[in-house]
DNA sequence: TGGTTTCAGGGAAGCGCTTCCATAAAACTT
DNA sequence: AAGTTTTATGGAAGCGCTTCCCTGAAACCA
């Protein structure tokens, strides 16, 4: 039988208020008296009931975390983040992971009226408009990281920038003929990423072709952001243009690494048949010589606590947006060195 | 203000015994009234508030899992497989990640006494016996994952025997100068394949050479399994030995990534200069060729969830403890796709 | 010295549920 | 028709806390 409040009072003598006091700080409490509680506290082991406390307080102490089907590196890095930085504020972090789409709307309404948890992080997932008005009107802080909705705070990686970024690299090494390969358009960052890579090819006037623009299959809840995709987005690509571009944007480092393979299966050689640029800059990367965009992942992570831990607090930025900007990281893949070396040379 | 059980029995005109009962499926409830209720309820979006419930039922519907710093493919599939078999059982997951080892005790204290959930996983942490003695004394069940201690349910990796079969596959292709990278020692699992690796070279009559076995440096809480501690590792085996093995057995494939870098580097061609077999097939393991045990590590977090939730029922098997077996999986880094072929031709 | 303020502490009420007990009505008995 | 069982329901008690209100003692004031 686990011990409680009462056990703790009548043992050291006291009030049930009293030993509450004594565990909370209170100002309301004899120094002695509170010295001597906890004395008792510690021998009895006492722990108070998290629960109970949250109930009585209002108040959980518990973030909860909405995630797709998690499993690349991206999520691993942001969770890792998350949680450290809500475990520097003592906060719990309890997990809900969304393993078929059309769960979805569930679990929110789960998340939202069950009251577990005093604010909400939603990882890349697209919020409908009357979910948005939900969580307004329920009150409860939420922040969207990865994904974006006009009503709700979000903060995202600088996608369309990052592609551009990408893009605008690929051209400054000499390159005119450029496709990608993208995630499904189910996704948001890979709507984005198109934008930019557009808008790259656009400003530079150069002509976007549709054939050299290949689009992953979604398979669930991944948006095609895996290496197989890539891969056979690639094959595809391979099989279906007589003339091959001489570089691509890859939408995520996975998928580059699908292309990858796909290429050397095909015998094409990386940069010199086909330069690449990816996006995320995972661990991988540097190990394949990959030249991607970096996203400051862990930034992100501690930033959406610290806003969500704000708003709890009751601090409201009206309409907060953030966008943290991806950086490129030059490698091998994208030829920029070589050009370097046969420069210099 | 959220609307409460009050609110709805006011509204149906009934008693909130009746509501309850509506809400709990209890046969104690009469079908019409039921349904009269179930709309009001819809009518007034009425959610039954978790941590109430909780409370007065003791019983939480949650399960809190206690993982180190994870960040490497190992966690997340395995985090992935146990959220998902959790939510098929309606169970929540609440996610204490160790960041600090020093805060290891703190974490499993808190998770032992705040009883917000029905159970605890715990991953890849050793327990102590004064742990594993107040685990059992608090009546919560627990399942250790990836670790063991003799007195708690534990599921394991065949570790030995995985490294075993690892290391006479290398002997059988025809290596007989065969050396290990190994994680740091303080990781359980590193102890295992090391044994393991001895042992297959024993049973074989091959020598154990100390210059050829290298210790990954520890980084907080992995143990050095990742990639950077596996380049330096074969850095510092290069630097030491005039004569180097022809084989490598590595104790996990990020280290394995880490071991081919320095061997590119060096200069040598894989597997032909050195052959190399990794640990835990992970996803780009494919990519690279690497070969390797696969680990069934997705039925290894559904089984750690079917054997939890069983002891909560109250199903009690003693001294639970199951290894499950890794699978050689043959690409081309240990080089035995070569030797067949030399040998069909 | 008596009155006023301050400080500590006791414990009831309340957080939102489940569950048990009591009871009234309905459904069977004979 | 009266007695017995069954079924449905209302609502108090209790889960383990926090918090507020109240009281008694101590400290201060004139």
């Amino acid at each position: 039988m686990p011990v409680t409040i009462y056990d703790v009072a009548k043992k050291a003598g006291v009030g049930i208020g009293t030993v509450s006091r004594a565990i909370n700080n209170s100002a309301q409490i004899n120094p002695a008296t509170k010295a001597h509680v906890l004395k008792i506290i510690k021998e009895l082991h006492y722990q108070p009931h998290a629960l109970a406390q949250s109930l009585a307080r209002k108040k959980t102490f518990t973030i909860a975390s909405v995630v797709p089907f998690f499993t690349n590196y991206f999520f691993v890095e942001l969770l890792k983040s998350v949680q450290a930085a809500l475990s520097n504020n003592n906060y719990d972090l309890i997990l809900y992971s969304i393993n078929r789409m059309d769960r979805r709307d569930t679990t929110l309404d789960r998340v939202l009226t069950e009251r577990r948890a005093d604010g909400v992080l939603i990882f890349s997932l697209g919020v409908s408009d009357e979910y948005a008005e939900k969580f307004i009107d329920s009150q409860i802080p939420v922040v969207i990281v990865d994904h974006m909705h006009p009503q709700i705070d979000s903060i995202v990686i600088a996608n369309r920038e990052g592609a551009y970024l990408a893009t605008q690299h690929l051209i400054q090494v000499g390159h005119e003929q450029i496709g990608m390969i993208d995630g499904h358009l189910s996704s948001y960052p890979a709507i984005l990423r198109l934008e930019g890579f557009k808008q790259a090819l656009q400003e530079n006037h150069l002509t976007f072709y549709d054939q050299w623009l290949e689009i992953c299959d979604a398979r669930v809840g991944e948006h095609g952001f895996n290496e197989a995709a890539g891969y056979k987005a690639m094959k595809r690509l391979l099989s279906r243009n007589s003339r091959l571009p001489t570089a691509l944007f890859v939408a995520s480092d996975v998928q580059a690494l699908g292309v990858m393979r796909a290429a050397k299966e095909a015998g094409l050689r990386i940069p010199d048949d086909i330069a690449l640029v990816g996006f995320d800059d995972i661990e991988l990367a540097k190990f394949v010589g990959l030249s991607t965009m970096h996203q400051p992942i862990a930034q992100m992570g501690q930033m959406a606590v610290d806003h969500l831990l704000q708003r709890i607090q009751g601090v409201h930025h009206n309409g907060f947006y953030t966008e943290l900007k991806a950086k490129l990281i030059v490698r091998e893949s994208c030829g920029a060195k070589q050009a370097f070396r046969v420069q210099v040379e």
